[in-house]
DNA sequence: GCGCGGGTACTCGGATACTTCATGTCCGAGTCAAATGGG
DNA sequence: CCCATTTGACTCGGACATGAAGTATCCGAGTACCCGCGC
């Protein structure tokens, strides 16, 4: 009834982001898929869930692909996780207070649900971690990481005609 | 390959667990599915859940049930949630860093990499959220919200024989 | 009246089907770039 | 030499199978209560 897993996708989606950083004209989902030895095909899903979020814009043709539609710092790491998962709550309140023999009258039913409240707590706790990350500070951390330049050679990377 | 959505059976075990609160002596699965006027047999797998993780202990025989093994206040929702769903955290890194043409090389993955820690931070603050409240805690809100003395009829109706 | 034994009915517990959703894949519509031919 | 046109190939986009996991269910093992019997 309620989501349990997060989608697998995200990951995908998050390491895309990170690395259309590094360049400004847009990538195709194939090669995208070819540096992360993924899976094409559902990658292209999920990119198209960026799209339709507006957090990546896609441009067709010959040399066509995905590319950042704002700079990354406006970029949060929630803004993807919702384009892929789905903004809804993992916990839905089935209200099942309202049901069985001794339910709570619907007249007293005006505030959520004492566990439907904490759920909501914890999931707005989360949601605010996910929102204080931008794609910019990933970047930035992977080139910390991995010494400065790192992200610039995947661009190069990118940039060259897949062969 | 993640976690996605949260089992319905979170909802179902949290409100067993409060509604517990109000007695000592055990209460069979089915009466408590029939208070909530849910599916008798899947409440059953969600109490056993609680059961292997020791926050309820089970009596069989004739006036047999659940009741909870520790004081309210010493059982938090993080504990319920993880009981039910699993402790495992919803986000798993694939380390699709170290696929690929540009892949990084073993000796650079030291630590987890940035989107890890960032979905890893979320995780937790979400956790410590859920781990601050306790039962005691919603049973209380639910007295505050539909006046003192409500779980203590939904109490007395749990100790009535079925009929 | 008291203690004991057997029967009974009720409880949990794990093993078993079913449905939904995430995963993974495919083919068609649209678009841009380049190549080509003419002016 | 420059430009319009045609061709071509590459791109995304949504619709279609597959598999795993959550959902829901059933039947068997175990145990406490209750009744009856004997002392």
């Amino acid at each position: 009834m309620r989501r349990v897993k997060m989608s697998g996708g995200v990951e995908w989606a998050l390491h895309c982001c990170v690395v259309l950083t590094s360049v400004r004209q847009p990538v195709p989902a194939a090669r995208l898929a070819e540096l992360h030895d993924i899976s094409p095909t559902y990658l292209a899903k999920q990119l198209q869930a960026l799209s339709r979020a507006g957090l990546i814009h896609s441009v067709q043709g010959k040399s066509g692909g995905y590319a950042l539609t704002r700079p990354p710092e406006l970029i949060t790491v929630l803004d993807v996780v919702d384009a892929v998962d789905g903004p809804d709550p993992a916990f839905v309140c089935t209200e099942i207070r309202r049901r069985g023999p001794m339910a709570t009258p619907a007249e007293a039913c005006t505030t959520p649900c004492a566990i439907s409240r904490a759920m909501a707590t914890a999931e707005s706790a989360r949601r605010e971690a996910l929102r204080a990350i931008s794609v910019a500070d990933l970047a930035k951390d992977v080139e910390s990481d991995y010494g400065t330049g790192a992200l610039a050679g995947i661009g190069a990377w990118l940039r060259t005609p897949s062969g």
